[in-house]
RNA sequence: GGCCCGGUGGUCAAGUGGUUAAGACACGGCCCUUUCACGGCUGCGACACGGGUUCGACUCCCGUCCGGGUCACCA
């Protein structure tokens, strides 16, 4: 369809936080679906604390979830700048224009003044809004005030008494009256503009078509209605989406865990899973099926989906969906999607040779199905390491004084040092004869080896842990756990 | 405080006047399995409250309560 543009535009004062994640995400989703455009404006009108850091990082975290866009500040287009500090001109152009029809005036007040007023509204109970002390000075008290040394901002004219209609397209239409709204300032006293009236002339200018954007702007958007009535624009779409909560049904802070998407890549979660989470966070499919990958979201995705109550983030649901992808990836994937956390924790150097990939390949095939994050790996292949065994329980003592005990390590050790080559499919039949010939029931077989190996009563299919650990290292620790226990280890 | 948005199980949520009120995550049980996990089956568990409208309200209207957002020279 021709003529759909839709946007993310973030300010680059952090790295891309999972809320905003979300909004680029639907953003992206309903572009694609719609065969339109995604733009990416950077909004860096906030000088203290916008930085080039932070854009790049918005933009990798981007890329790393799969959401692309056709027209941004690196990839340029028809309509760029595509950054708001490199379009001052624009603005500049449109301040002019309201300043002479009289639909914004200049406004000497100080921070400490306006400050006062607030405070006096706020005890009386009033709305808080400007006083519009400034909107009608003479030349002469104009001049005067400069004078003093005072840079002005520039404010909008708020019309009275004028009932402001949105149709939005999740919410349905929201009424505001014009009287609750002060004349707000829509250039600061450094000539940047603010947010509500950069937005507008951006999103005119680039030709957007659907704003898709979180909750917390709808009480923006009449502000911003109205400047696009002053200026003679026609409105783009407008769809708010509700707000990502945390457990205690606040704002996604710290307190609630990872809010960036960097952290959600570092904890070992994959960018497809991530995707589709965030997804499901507001949107629900029309059937029941929950897993989607991005090519299905696209065809499914659809705005009358989405819901208007606030989201509550689900940690556990996240992870869920995470292992499915876990489970999904061939081994190969998976191998290489593990690697980056194999190295961090010093299992595997970084350029992997041939023997470290095939123990990898080993681990990731023992871990496959019980791991939720991919972070989880260095934990779980600490106790396929080293020397020492360190029993986690008394249950699992337990298990080393069992009557039959000696007698399984002896016969298992014996067999494995008779098997020349140990492959989890040999090991795998050496444990299968070792049974029968035992006539032991097989708990009472391969509890005993997995305890004495690894201390613990669960983990990976025993014949991949005897596999990964090797020969020798399989012996050491029955070694260890025989004199740990005072027991004659029969060695010949 | 004014204005705006919202309120279905612990969580995500389907639902648009008549349903035994789906499904998923989490949790409990059972099965599978050498263990855990995975998988399968099963169970627990909800329409915030009060008034209307209606033959009939989770669904429509009003009020209350609760939650969130916003009222910046931040976006």
């Amino acid at each position: 369809m021709e003529g759909i543009r839709l946007r993310f535009a973030p300010s680059p004062t952090g790295p891309l936080h999972i809320g905003g994640a979300r909004s680029a995400l639907f953003n992206f989703l309903l572009a694609q679906k719609l065969g339109g455009k995604l733009i990416l404006r950077i909004e860096d009108t906030d000088l203290a604390r916008s930085s080039r850091e932070s854009e790049l990082n918005i933009c990798a975290s981007l890329k790393w979830l799969g959401i692309t866009w056709d027209e941004g500040p690196d990839v340029g287009g028809e309509y760029g700048p595509y950054r708001q500090m490199e379009r001052l001109d624009f603005y500049r152009k449109y301040t002019e224009r309201l300043l002479a029809k009289g639909n914004a005036y200049y406004c000497y007040c100080t921070e400490e003044e306006l400050e006062q007023e607030r405070q006096e509204a706020l005890s009386t109970g009033a709305a808080v809004k400007y006083s519009g002390k400034c909107s009608a000075l003479s030349p002469e008290e104009r001049k005067r005030l400069e004078a003093e040394g005072r840079k002005p901002v520039v404010r909008f004219r708020v019309p009275e008494q004028q009932e402001i209609v949105i149709d939005d397209l999740v919410r349905g239409r929201v009424v505001f009256n014009s009287e609750e709204i002060g004349d707000f300032v829509i250039v600061k006293s450094d000539g940047i503009p603010t947010y509500n009236y950069a937005v507008v002339i951006d999103d005119s200018l680039m030709k957007i078509s659907h704003v898709i954007r979180a909750e917390e702007h709808l009480s923006n958007t009449p502000r911003q209605v109205l400047l696009y009535q002053a200026l003679g624009f026609t409105m783009p779409h407008f769809a708010h989406i509700s707000l990502i909560l945390g457990k205690d049904h606040t704002k996604m802070s710290k307190r609630h865990g990872a809010t960036s998407v960097v952290q959600y890549k570092e904890e070992g979660y994959l960018p497809e899973a991530v995707v589709n989470f965030l997804a499901l966070l507001g949107w629900a499919p029309a059937g029941e099926e929950e897993i989607f990958s991005k090519e299905q979201l696209i065809e499914e995705f659809s705005l009358e989906r989405v819901a208007k109550n606030p989201a509550i983030f689900d940690m556990d649901k996240l992870r869920w969906i995470n292992g499915m992808y876990i489970r999904e990836s061939s081994l190969e994937q998976l191998v290489e999607l593990a690697l980056p956390f194999l190295c961090k924790a010093g299992y595997v150097s970084e350029n992997p040779s041939p023997e470290e990939m095939k123990w990898a390949e080993l681990v990731m095939t023992a871990l496959q199905e019980r791991l939720t994050i991919l972070r989880e790996v260095e934990e779980q292949v600490k106790i396929l390491l080293g020397e020492e065994v360190t029993l986690e329980s008394e249950e699992a003592a337990a298990v080393l004084r069992e009557e039959t005990f000696p007698l399984v390590i002896n016969t298992f050790r014996e067999k494995l040092l008779a098997l020349d080559e140990i492959t989890p499919e040999a090991v795998k039949a050496l444990l299968k004869s070792l049974t029968k010939e035992l006539k032991l029931g097989g708990k009472l077989v391969y509890m005993p080896i997995r305890v004495a190996l690894i201390g613990q009563m669960h983990g990976p299919d025993l014949y991949l842990i005897i596999a990964i650990l090797g020969k020798e290292l399989v012996v050491r620790r029955l070694e260890k756990i025989f004199s740990g226990l005072g027991l004659n280890s029969q060695v010949e």
